[in-house]
DNA sequence: CGAAAAATTGACCCGATTCAATTCAAGTGG
DNA sequence: CCACTTGAATTGAATCGGGTCAATTTTTCG
């Protein structure tokens, strides 16, 4: 929580300011919706607990998961551009975000340096992120996708101090085919490859990653 | 070209601050690199004229085209968080783009709000841009993706005050392919079966749309 | 003009989707 | 607390869209 809240490289007062911003809090329940596409734009959000999918609708029924989001993370940068947002942000489980007025973040940007270096690097660092997914998309084998998602979502687990063999995805396999671009079928029979090849151990949605290097290899 | 480097919406003064950020002008030679992916971060680039795309190498060789830039598209934005860029901007077409050093950029905006805000407009709508394009890598098929790519491209170029149904794609059919996640063979026969339904009009580089319509219902 | 790169087209093949049938897990209410 | 309902997950069989490999043709550019 605190790389966002209370990125480190502020000052105590730029800190002090930055808490001035964050106004209120906000549970969320499972299923629920932070804030859905044509919504306007206020407030970013950042996650103090829980997790979040974004997904995007298409005309015609298609959608897809589009990010996928844990504790510390920001949400609605999409929506800066045209006041609009653009997707929908729907909650994986009960969790609670930070609410962050954007035109109060702006002034305070203005004021701080350190602060408006955090938000832009925020934006940059989600643009990288889309980056690294298109890759994933546009390149990868289903089995290296669904290896790729598991490993990223190991390191995001161990930054944030959890174990990094052991966690609980709380993604349905159809959400982790729409985030990968494959289906659920598809998800479902590589993860039994990869318990096969002992690369994971897999209960339901406990995932426990037995050989990095192996997924690694895929 | 104004659209980034004068927009509309800002006060004379204000367009002479955004003109005094913009230090220099640098052409760049169709195939040079404007950046290359490990580069130092130091400058935002607004392309003046021309077109550049931007490539992620992966390790292995395999390397996808991420990006599609037009004139008066910004151009950098991915190296902010880290100081570092991680994709290669090349030209398409000898092409020049304007300079925007993010040091003196930044303490610009933090004066003028006007000014910040055209920045995060820009960031956001990269953001918005890039989960338009993890849309059509993960739920289009492939003649859907081909059409889509023409569309766009009508569009932007309409906006630039060209024709909206005949433009000149400096894109290879590999680059093509490689941006839509699909191999150069399949664009290659998309755009001959295109061609065959009366669609568009394809000699080489130069499309020419001829049912916007039947485009978008593909 | 001629070499090299790009584009087209065909034939074959494979990975992933689709359709379908169970099995498993999770809530819910009697 | 357990049967019941419902959504999620697994697995199999058949199909197909797009990839791969290869042979020509066309375009580009030094």
């Amino acid at each position: 929580m605190r790389h966002l809240c209370m990125p480190e490289g502020l000052s105590a007062d730029d800190t002090a300011k930055l808490e001035g911003v964050i106004c209120s809090t906000r549970p969320i329940l499972r299923g629920e919706a932070l804030f859905r596409a044509g919504d306007v734009f206020e407030s970013l959000f950042a996650i103090r607990s829980g997790s979040l999918k974004t997904v995007v609708s298409h005309e015609g029924g298609r959608e897809q998961v589009t990010g996928l989001y844990l504790s510390g993370d920001a949400l609605g940068l999409d929506g800066i551009g045209e006041n609009t947002h653009i997707c929908d942000a729907i909650a994986l489980e009960d969790s609670s975000v930070c609410l962050i007025p954007y035109a109060l973040f702006e002034r305070v940007c203005r004021e701080t340096g350190a602060i408006q270096r955090r938000l832009h690097q925020m934006m940059s660092r989600e643009i990288v992120r889309e980056t690294s997914q298109m890759m994933t998309l546009g390149t990868l084998r289903a089995d290296e996708r669904v290896a790729r998602l598991l490993l990223d979502l190991s390191a995001r687990f161990t930054r944030r101090g959890y174990a990094a063999a052991e966690f609980t995805l709380r993604l349905t396999r159809d959400e982790m085919g729409s985030y990968l671009g494959i289906t659920l079928e598809t998800v479902s029979r590589t993860l039994s490859r990869f318990q096969k090849l002992g690369l994971i151990d897999a209960r339901g949605k406990l995932i426990r990653i037995r050989d990095f290097d192996g997924l690694r290899g895929i």
